[in-house]
DNA sequence: GTGAAAGCGCTAACAG
DNA sequence: CTGTTAGCGCTTTCAC
């Protein structure tokens, strides 16, 4: 074990030494600038893989003024982290813009109020370039500190108090009517919802999509609210539908784990889908397909998502003018067997 | 809008300037050390907050040589990270641990070569004080990169070639070899394996585990290797399985969801659960109890190892010894009913 | 082309 | 108890 090597890292100050030459030499072939000889070019070469030098990221950041690093927060209840598999995409979709960039993501998870302050004070410290908020919610602790902050931001989804600041989403209200619409129009008579997340802009808009979509017919006694986009809460929701109306012929479901939930009562209930009631979902998630039958759904761009949030941070880091604030991306109906 | 205040953040010369005291006096508030008056405390206190100063953290990190963050790598093929369920409840563990001490967890995705390259720079910046390493496979570049750095670092799960690095695992062999022979204790005389990941650590252990449940029973034609332990995954071994030896009456799945796609193949099939087959799995993941029957399965303590694996890096940063290089957890059955 | 010098914002050691 | 003085490791003018 190299016993002394451990304590110290090599410097720029070391390859200067080795090489022969001065440190602001070193700095400029560290960073690509042109004017430099081809002879100090090689000896310092030779000398960073001699001493095995690595930058040291907080020097740099601190005279830099940057980090190249964006954070990007996801805050959910733990429960949902674990099997939102929007989010899974979301980051996927993130992590490849920023790295093709030569960005690196960090993703920071907001748990507890001790981790929200903890977190506002480490995107100010200098460390992050910018910040990606994933899933807030109105009113979002999380969401004042950042706007508090003034750093480079883009949502996914659509909070209603984020001032202008940038975020990328898709139309939940359009897409909800749209297959609602569609779902109604194989001839169902009586059609209910399972609506979840009331308190997040996705699910107060899927509802609204639903009711205009029903126009006179929406009737709210058929709608049943529920915390979670869960498996759970959907076997919850469709249970007390079928108590509530056991007349009802269709169900638009806020997400395919709760269509997936609610399959499962359907299907101990004696229930024959798609014959004797229709059911739709919305993600086009993996659930949608490993459901008996199929799910038609609403396909959400989850991994276009993130590029797209990714993207929108890059700009405003770069200080280009944001293309939009607002950028709505397409989501197309997927019809299966369910409805 | 501020336009000035935007340019430039407060600094603690701002602070010490605005509380007529000197920069070393603000540095002891900051910092909670003994030996300031009330009154400069008050003063200074009253300033941070007139100035709306934050910390800068490169500039921190940079003189006290560390960051008061811990990186936690996730290293999966991207459609893995997204469904594996095991994933979402090691990182709540470890935010936990390390959010108790005070430390800011930042998840890195390794998703390419580039991000490898980036990352390992990025880990050797000083811009963090340890590594977790999640879902690591034999050979792998991360692991490489990592153990060449001089880094505190904990493994979640155990590769081979980690040397003597500390890892918390859970003893994949013994629990598959108990699950195995309490499924042969049912009655079952032809029992398969559907085993994945077997470049994993864990996918290896597995296999080995149900091999010595079984003694002279075993029968390599009765094992069918796949790739992934997805649900699609599950599908392909079971039919496979089925074809090659249809008087099969037992079936070790190697996770969880690689259950339930076999049950979704045995359903279609026309087999009974646990009638003409019993099934068992692995994880005691949400898949479990959603199966019908549910799932008689491995309890895999993902919070835990999570926990565990944050608390070894935190000891290992404050210098401690280390409690035991490798920690094995407990992973009791669960008996349901698939079995 | 290259060296010397001046900080980035902060903490720590040492006088007072 | 508090001010002063050095840097942490790096980039960046500005002369030469």
């Amino acid at each position: 074990m190299a016993s002394e090597d451990r304590r110290r890292r090599a410097t720029v100050n070391d390859v200067a030494v080795e090489a022969g030459v001065s440190r602001g030499t070193v700095s400029r072939v560290l960073n690509g600038k042109r004017y430099v000889s081809s002879e100090s070019r090689a000896a310092i070469d030779a000398a960073i893989a001699k001493v095995g030098f690595v930058p040291n990221g907080a020097a740099r950041s601190l005279v830099m003024q940057r980090s190249q690093a964006v954070g990007l927060i996801v805050h959910e209840p733990s429960s949902l982290f674990i099997e939102d598999p929007n989010i899974g995409s979301i980051l996927l979709g993130a992590n490849e813009a920023l790295s093709e960039a030569d960005y690196q993501m960090a993703c920071l998870i907001a748990d507890s109020s001790r981790d929200i302050s903890r977190l506002s004070n480490y995107l100010s410290g200098g460390l992050i370039d910018g910040v990606i908020i994933v899933s807030a919610r109105e009113g979002d602790a999380i969401t004042r500190a950042v706007s508090r902050l003034d750093l480079p931001t883009a949502f996914v989804g659509h909070p209603r108090d984020i001032g202008n600041a940038a975020y990328v989403a898709i139309d939940n209200q359009t897409a909800a009517q749209a297959i609602t619409s569609r779902l109604a129009s194989t001839g169902r008579r009586r059609i209910g919802m399972i609506a979840a997340a009331l308190d997040r802009d996705s699910g107060a808009d899927r509802l609204a999509g639903f009711r205009a979509a029903l126009g006179n017919d929406f009737d709210p006694a058929l709608v049943e609210s529920v915390p979670l986009y869960s498996y759970r809460d959907g076997q919850e929701g469709m249970r007390a539908l079928l108590q509530r109306a056991p007349d009802i012929d269709g169900v638009f479901a806020s997400s395919d784990a709760l269509a997936a939930g609610a399959l499962e009562v359907l299907h101990l209930a004696g229930r024959r889908v798609p014959e004797d009631i229709g059911i739709v979902g919305f993600d086009d998630s993996s659930w949608a397909m490993r459901c008996d039958p199929p799910l038609s759904t609403v396909q959400q761009p989850a991994t276009s998502l993130g590029r797209a949030a990714a993207e929108a941070v890059l700009r405003q880091i770069r200080g280009e003018a944001p293309m939009q604030n607002a950028q709505m991306l397409e989501c197309p109906i997927v019809w299966r067997n369910s409805a």
